[in-house]
DNA sequence: ATCCTCCGTGTAATCGATTCCACGAGGAGG
DNA sequence: CCTCCTCGTGGAATCGATTACACGGAGGAT
């Protein structure tokens, strides 16, 4: 493969002449310019990123290491990373952990192997060594959905309270009482957090979270079809069970089937993070909304700001509460007006399956 | 950040020496192996990735280009390339060509610069610029699921073709006679195979697939919409529509859905690529499922063997057919024996929803 | 005792770029 | 006419590793 010196011999030219054209210097006459145009042309010359990186000890690469790939949510926080940064110049690795602190930090220190620029991490847990090692080692960092709590890093996420407020209230408003959650790993934000504003939203109701009817998920779908099963056993059993991802609730989904029960007559389901999908299950799903998109721009734009010496600050966007119909349908389905929900909710939309 | 100097001043000893107990060279002492341990660990060094890989000229990373990120499949295929390439010793960097020929040869330009060790690759279409540059480059290459004609690299993909005649069968012994499918573009290789193993399929029930009944799709499910909502305005539609992938199939649900008909009383449905989520549509949906984890384990062995200068072959797995009920009921619902397919399949499976 | 081998180690070249510094030519200003 | 800038260019150092080669000392064979 042709290097910078074979431009510079075939151009009748030195390589700093060379690397000067390459990078847009101005001080270079418009004949050397035109001489090493063609004699990259000729050569088919393309830099060798490796020893640039190397030299100006910047890869213009972000490393991205998400809980797992398999999640269509993160999935498509990952492919709107990827865009912002193309559209800055940067390019992204993305690394899947799968919900395993070791594989994380594997994926950390080899990106840090890497000399990458900055790394946005959605952490599986509160703090494995790698890490926080890495938190301290002072490359530029940004937390993206979930944090960790006590390490000084900007985060960007979504706050769900006021759509689990809406959700509670339209589940209320269909008459349920007996409300269960499949949470995340308690070790994770996103875990911790939704449980609370369910117990939250549910106390400004009166009702109560029982320990029963708090089952402990791993944001994977077989541990959704686990906890499902372990409520429908019980002597009564919750009348909605609201997965903490959606991934839990395919397995959720998965369990109700098995038992040969339907939703939302035998009982409800509603999901934390929309897809595509949730419009064609049967029934279409209930779920709270994330506005990925503008997560993964935000993220990408607070770490690049930190990279290139800017703040960097953090960002939290609201989450959305989309009614669809397996929580039972609202008691009336007029096109506007009454939707059955009977405290006034701020941002709920109804999507038309 | 600590380099090589570093820790050969703290042990006391000469870069060289650091980097043979580095890199487990034999010819090294006890005593300075002790020493340089000490020293990493004193100083929390790590080795420059960057750096190493412009001496050796190897980056032990593989690149990946794959068609779209958002495609499930596509997905799988990513994770279990990435898992087999670690077990390998190699890191992956994926670009995401979103369809798009122009994104593709960025991201494969991307790579090539970075020095990838090798490429794996599921080509758009048949051959943009930088894919053939790329081909002719000399660098390892594998073109996985999909690949271009005429181009001398090993293809690691699946046969549908035996798949896609247990589905007609399947169909036929519903009493479904106007078959339509949804294509992939005309430019893909997995694009025309599916419809030519359609037709020919077809043809062995003495079945027609007329030009009305092959809906021009683009593998996004937009154009599954698109597609279906014309086969529905047709004079005589079609009882069975086909999609080639699932994103597709999501489009065609989404178009039949807005008519207001159902599925499989008014119209059929089947797609290409099975997916987790095709269990809980509303109707489960009947789909032809690849072996995705192994097509990744395989392709990552022939791109490693090239990589290491081993021969590294192409490999073709089957498909197989999952029957669920967006086609109808089989005749006979019996635990075994007749499944209402009126010709013997070999591989057919049936999955419990 | 001498010579030859290993063995462990260090010095320095090297990978392919970027960039500091020096240098010569040419123009402007005194 | 001399001096001083500016501009375009080239030489060479540099980034952080790997590795060919040289070298000194220990041990074995003769």
């Amino acid at each position: 493969m042709a290097g910078i010196k074979d431009v510079a011999a075939e151009a009748g030219l030195s390589v700093a002449t060379v690397s000067r054209v390459l990078n847009g210097h101005p001080s270079v006459s418009e004949d050397a310019r035109r001489r090493v145009t063609a004699a990259v042309e000729a050569l088919g010359y393309r830099p060798n990123a490796v020893a640039r990186s190397l030299r100006t000890d910047q890869t213009r690469t972000l490393g991205l290491v998400i809980s797992d790939v398999m999640n269509p949510y993160f999935t498509e926080l990952a492919r709107s990373v990827e865009e912002e940064a193309r559209a800055l110049g940067y390019s992204v690795i993305i690394g899947n952990a799968d919900e395993r602190p070791d594989l994380q930090d594997h994926h950390v220190t080899t990106l840090l192997d890497r000399r990458i620029d900055g790394l946005l991490v959605s952490p599986t847990d509160d703090g494995s060594p790698g890490m926080l090692a890495a938190a301290r080692a002072g490359t530029p960092m940004v937390f993206v959905d979930r944090w960790i709590p006590g390490v000084d890093v900007p985060v960007v996420r979504s706050d769900g309270r006021s759509a689990v407020r809406d959700l509670v209230a339209h589940l209320h408003g269909l008459g349920h009482r007996r409300l269960a959650i499949i949470s995340g790993p308690a070790a994770t934000t996103t875990g911790r957090e939704r449980v609370e504003a369910f117990r939250a939203a549910l106390g400004a109701y009166g009702l109560p979270l029982p320990d029963a009817y708090i089952g402990q998920g791993d944001f994977q779908a077989e541990s959704g079809r686990r906890v499902t099963e372990g409520f429908l056993e019980l002597d009564e059993p919750p009348q909605v069970v609201f997965a903490a991802d959606n991934l839990m609730a395919l397995g959720a989904l998965d369990a109700i089937r098995a038992r040969g029960l339907r939703v939302p007559d035998d009982i409800a389901l509603a999901a934390f993070d929309d897809i595509p999908w949730f419009v064609h299950t049967d029934p279409p799903v209930t779920a709270i909304a994330q506005p990925v998109r503008e997560l993964g721009r935000a993220a990408v734009r607070a770490l690049v700001d930190r990279i290139e010496g800017r703040p960097g600050s953090s960002v939290t966007l609201p989450a959305r509460l989309v009614v669809r119909r397996s929580c039972g349908e609202p008691a009336a389905v007029g096109p506007s007006g009454g939707r059955g929900i009977d405290r006034p909710p701020s941002p709920v939309r109804r999507s038309t399956p």
